[in-house]
DNA sequence: AATGATTTAGTACTTTAGTATGAATACAGT
DNA sequence: ACTGTATTCATACTAAAGTACTAAATCATT
């Protein structure tokens, strides 16, 4: 929103300042009318393309945001969550256990209570399942 | 290539026109100054916008497409590669072998070999591995 | 202080995954 | 016709994953 306002306020003071300098330049004939309208446009183009990568970095990241409500709304805990992500990186449940500094009993527990929670049999479903929800990142 | 010599072509028409124009305005009196450069400025401002959009739509979706070639090259046969896929969409052994019409032994030794081709010790490593290569899609 | 949820961990068990090896069939290119 | 590769399947095995309990410690909340 606020970016939008500020942008657009640039635009306006661009349009004014190209203008009264088009009409300076014209009267005292320092810079011909072709200069000034090749500095117009690609001031312009300049312009249009700055827009659009902003409005499309601020859209196409949206997409796969990990969608924090539903992971609540699953039931999910912060624990389960973390044993989660390392599951999709591909890691067995002794890895995972030496990296949170758990027994791989525990792993095992949190597993299970994850492939309940995600309607899942085993853990490449459960993967696939929390990428198509947004959960965790593809 | 051919897009881009097209689209710098058009510029560069755009860009004529807009000069002789500029100039048959002016001394008819047809058209202000001021009137010309709105005209330039919205001109280029929307090729901007155009150009842009074009380069991000042509780079966006080939990050996410598959890398025919790094298949081939790991040495990854089709049957291989069906098994892959129906890897990562979370089947287990015994599912992909009833979907594509084999025993689950055979399926095992197709895992089996994509696991060391892959460079991996499980099937969820495996499916890391793969997306990261981008040889199946996320 | 009692309650409910979380995290941890264990045992005992079943199921699934993965390895190693051998072997038959089919198919493509030389 | 021969060769290499792909595909299929089997057996026997080990390893990992997952289930079904039980239970203790922690922690925030009312």
């Amino acid at each position: 929103m606020k970016k939008t306002i500020f942008v657009f306020s640039g635009i306006i003071i661009a349009l004014l300042v190209l203008f009264q300098l088009s009409k300076y330049s014209y009267a005292t004939g320092d810079l011909s009318i072709e200069i000034i309208i090749a500095i117009i446009a690609i001031s312009f183009l300049c312009l249009g393309i700055y827009l659009n990568k902003k409005s499309l970095h601020r859209t196409s990241p949206q997409v796969d945001e990990i969608n924090l409500e539903k992971i609540e709304k699953l039931g999910i805990s912060k624990r389960e969550y973390e044993v989660l992500v390392e599951i999709s990186k591909g890691l067995s449940n002794k890895e995972i256990a030496e990296k949170l500094f758990v027994t791989e009993s525990t792993i095992k527990t949190h597993v299970s209570n994850l492939l309940v929670k995600l309607d899942s049999k085993r853990r490449t479903q459960a993967i696939q399942k929390a990428k198509e929800l947004h959960i965790i990142s593809t």
